[in-house]
DNA sequence: CCGGATTTGTTTTGTCATACATTATGACAA
DNA sequence: TTGTCATAATGTATGACAAAACAAATCCGG
């Protein structure tokens, strides 16, 4: 219980947050549970009972834990976990592999990006295109893979940013946690061409004010990125999404 | 700043949370602004600095400040806040009006829900299933509105937990707060047998996993909810969805 | 003698006060 | 410009007491 990380973080709360946060995702706590009493969590990290108090606090914060006293500090349905938390994203990183991850991260962008830039093309400012064409011309100018990524992932968070409805807004946030856990989700090779049209192409939907266009350029947009991912990765991904034209 | 929220809550480190947390959703200390020394906020609310570190601990949480020696606690912006936070919402509901929560609700939701339901039809365990058919049960059975609004909230909930994708999950959270708020959107008189009937559309759908006939349910169910809430609320959802089966 | 309400006790979190450590920032000096 | 140092803020530790919740023991009426 309560493995260290390997990651050294900056102030002592912020560890312990770390090792407890991390138990309680990876399951060693089990749901409904009671962690240990703050003192016996003191004594087994060494540290002072201030320090505890606070990443519980922390924990508390983010839906992981609830605490009353006499009966302890318990820990909650995972259903009321702030589960788009970046903290509580990493930590499941830890535990469940990349390619689980980045399939459900699919599910829900396959869900939500098409209304985004549908109601992005209604809602966008003239800086939120400004800052979604950013997006465009960095993969543009791109000349290495982790460029590239960088500045595809700020188009797509642009995206969501420029709904103005702050509500899709932590999905956006998600993308940060896979920019850092890995790089090679890029288009590769002979697939980039292709991948800067349509990203042209929803970019153009959504400054012309087309919802409609907007929402069909970006499911055509995600259909070819899932493409890639399969390939890359060698996995299908359940998205049960509305294919762009078939059968149906 | 600072004022005092009419709530009475439990312990004293919650309502310094309120206080502050409000203020800040508030815009009443601005995105990039620092708020004042913990001692100075101490004496501001007559507390000890214990409870004011950790007020400051669980907004740091929830992605609304973070904190450097010397430099102080500043607000980060509003992009990086878990807005889906239930403390959040509710701090947003005491400023802006619950119009404009749901139309912004109803906009994620007409995005997100329809998917969920496709998601839902092919990953649903059984006892997702009987939960979701509980909702519809205790729909058919309600005598008062009250309950009427319970269980449809709780048959919607019931489905993003059946994507069994974590990250869906969040938003049925959602749904709490609107019913802590208002029981006046309960589709009324005439409109509550349609709604049943489209609601065990929805049910069947999932239960038989035909997720194409899950998601166009789930449209038409939310297309109507949208006409009722209109009805209801006297004001147009800028929803940017794909009506079924019209011009387009 | 029995059953239910009441009291008391104990454990754990909640709050306070104080002291000191650490770290960034900005001013001053080389 | 660069380096150093003072300073002001957050970070950490400790010890004490308050409050709450659960459980056991006790009291009292039947």
């Amino acid at each position: 219980m309560f493995q260290t990380s390997n990651v050294l973080r900056r102030n002592v709360h912020s560890q312990v947050t770390d090792r407890v946060g991390g138990s309680i995702v990876r399951g060693e706590i089990g749901i409904g549970e009671t962690l240990p009493p703050e003192m016996q969590i003191c004594e087994m990290m060494d540290v002072s009972r201030t320090v505890v108090r606070e990443a519980i606090r922390t924990l508390t914060g983010k839906g992981l834990i609830e605490s009353r006293p006499k009966s302890g500090t318990r820990v909650r349905p995972a259903e009321q976990w702030n589960q788009l938390d970046p903290d509580v994203l990493r930590w499941h990183l830890e535990t469940s592999d990349m390619d689980q991850y980045l399939a459900k991260l699919f599910q829900l962008r396959t869900a939500v990006e098409p209304a985004a830039a549908a109601l992005a093309a209604v809602q966008a400012s003239e800086e939120d295109i400004a800052r979604i064409r950013a997006g465009c011309d960095g993969m543009d100018a791109a000349e290495i893979n982790e460029e590239f990524v960088v500045a595809d992932i700020a188009f797509h968070q642009a995206i969501y940013f420029a709904t103005r409805n702050e509500f899709f807004w932590p999905i956006a946030q998600m993308f940060e946690i896979t920019l850092r856990q890995s790089f090679a989700i890029a288009a590769t090779g002979s697939h980039r061409p292709r991948a800067l049209i349509e990203h042209r192409a929803v970019l153009d939907a959504i400054a012309a004010g087309d919802a409609d266009a907007a929402r069909e350029t970006t499911v055509v947009l995600l259909a070819h990125s899932a493409d890639d991912l399969v390939r890359i990765r060698g996995r299908e991904f359940e998205t049960t999404a509305p294919r762009p034209a078939r059968k149906r």
